[in-house]
DNA sequence: CCTTGTTAGATTGTCGACAATCTGCTTGTC
DNA sequence: GACAAGCAGATTGTCGACAATCTAACAAGG
C-alpha cells in the first residue's frame, strides 16, 4: 500500500469555528483589553447558541487571552506593562533552550522550512499586511519550537505567542506607523543556520530586545493612562 | 480604616465546583490514562446538567489533562515516558529561572512560608497519605515560582504541576510502596535558604532527577504494556 | 472469506427556555 | 441632601430536549 500521510481533517464543531473567531479577533486587536464579551450578543451576530459560544469562552480563558468573573462577565484580558515584560522574559529563556534542544536535529527540512518562513515574513513586510507580518514572524521564531521535540515545551510556547502577538498587534494599532521595511530576521536565520550555538541564543535574547524596547514603551503608555481612572 | 485583606470569596458556579471535582480525581488517579469520560453518566452522578459539565471538561482540555475529539469523547490523557521526559526537562529550566528570579526577593515570609510548607510534607509522609504528600511536595517547590514575581511563568507552572502530580500519582498508584519515610526534602530547603545561588540551581536539577528515575521506569513500562498491543 | 452498504443504538453537539445573580435606578425615610 | 431598601431590566448560569454524528453489528454481494 501506498505510504500517504493525511492530515487531520478539520474540526467540524461549531465551538472550534468560534474558538478561531473570537481568537483572531482578540489577537488582532478588533476586541480590546478589557472589553466586555455579551454572549447574547455575540450569539446572535454569529448566528449560534449560546452554549457553544460559552464552550469556546472557556477555551480562550483557559488559553489566558480572556478573563471570567462569575455572573459578571466575561472580558478580554487586560494588557500591562509588566505583563509584557514577564511574558518576553520567560520567552527569552523558552527560546535558549529551545534553540539548545533544536541544535542537533537540524537538517536539511529544517532550512528549507526555515527559509520558506521566512520568505513568508518578508513577503506581508512587502504587502504592508501588519497583522500578517506579526504572525508571520511568530511563526518563524515558532520553528525552533517545532523542532526541539518536546511537546509540553511547544504547547507552552504556544499559549506565550498568543499574548505575544496580541501585544503585538496592540502596539502596532497605536502607534499606526508604517512597518519597518527592512528585514530585521536576517541575522537571526543565518545564526540558526551556521555552527555557534552560543550565537544564536545570544542573538535571540538581543534581537528579541530591540522590538521589545518599543513594545515596552507602548505598554508605559497604558499604565499613565489608567493611572488617571 | 483598619487594612484587612480579605481573600476572594468561593467561586459560586457549578462548573466550578465540576472542575475541582475531576482535575482531582484525574490528579490523584482515579480517573485512568486513555480513560473515556462519558457525559451523561457524570452528569447524572454529579447531579448537575450537561452544560456546566461540559464547560468543565473544556477547561481541563485547555489545562492540559483532557483530550477531547469531536463527537468521539473526552478523555483522560494518555501518558508516555516521553511525556513525562518533556515535562521533567522543561521543568528543569523554569526551576532555574524561578530561583534566579526569586533570589533576590527573598525575606522572612519567604522562608516563613518554606518552613510551613516543608512542614506540611513532613506531616504528610509521617501521616502515610501518599496523595497527600505529592501535592504538598509540588507546593513546596511552587513557592520559588509564587515569589518569582512573574505571572507568566507561575501560570505555566501551574499547568506543568497538574501533569507532573498526575504522573507522580499514578507512579505510586503503580508501585504501591510504603513512601519513602526519610525527608528528601531537607537539602533543598536548606540551599534555598542559603547564599549559593548556583547551588540551589544544581541542587533543583539533581535533586528532581532522583525521583525522575523512578519515574521513568514506570513509564517505561507503560510502553511496553501499549506496544503489546 | 473479504469487502461494502445498511441500520439501530448510544453519545456528543446544539438549541431555546428558565433560574439565579448582578446593576442601576427609584422610592421612601431621616 | 444622604442613605438604605426595594424593584426592574439586563446578563450570566443551568436545565431538559432535539439534532448531528459515530460505532458496532449485521446483511448483501463479489
Amino acid at each position: 500500500m501506498a505510504k500517504l500521510d493525511f492530515s487531520p481533517i478539520a474540526d467540524t464543531t461549531r465551538r472550534a469555528e468560534i474558538v478561531a473567531l473570537l481568537r483572531r479577533a482578540i489577537l488582532t486587536g478588533q476586541l480590546e483589553p478589557g472589553q466586555k464579551l455579551n454572549e447574547l450578543r455575540i450569539s446572535e451576530q454569529m448566528r449560534v447558541s449560546r452554549a457553544p459560544l460559552r464552550e469556546a469562552m472557556r477555551e480562550l480563558v483557559q488559553e489566558g487571552i480572556l478573563t471570567s468573573i462569575p455572573y459578571a462577565g466575561t472580558f478580554v484580558i487586560e494588557v500591562t506593562a509588566k505583563d509584557i515584560i514577564d511574558a518576553y522574559s520567560l520567552n527569552q529563556v523558552l527560546d535558549e533552550f529551545a534553540i539548545e534542544r533544536t541544535w542537533s536535529q537540524r537538517d536539511q527540512r529544517f532550512f528549507d522550512e526555515l527559509g520558506r518562513r521566512h520568505e513568508a515574513v518578508k513577503q506581508a513586510t512587502r504587502a504592508k499586511d501588519t497583522t500578517r507580518q506579526i504572525e508571520t514572524a511568530l511563526q518563524l521564531h515558532g520553528l525552533i519550537y517545532e523542532w526541539a521535540d518536546n511537546s509540553v515545551l511547544l504547547e507552552t510556547w504556544q499559549r506565550l505567542t498568543s499574548r505575544l502577538q496580541m501585544y503585538f498587534a496592540l502596539h502596532q494599532r497605536a502607534r499606526n506607523e508604517p512597518v519597518p521595511a527592512e528585514d530585521v530576521h536576517e541575522t537571526y536565520v543565518a545564526l540558526l543556520k551556521g555552527a555557534d550555538m552560543r550565537a544564536a541564543q545570544r542573538h535571540a535574547r538581543e534581537h528579541i530586545d530591540l522590538d521589545f524596547e518599543e513594545l515596552l514603551a507602548y505598554a508605559r503608555g497604558l499604565e499613565k493612562r489608567a493611572s488617571k481612572n
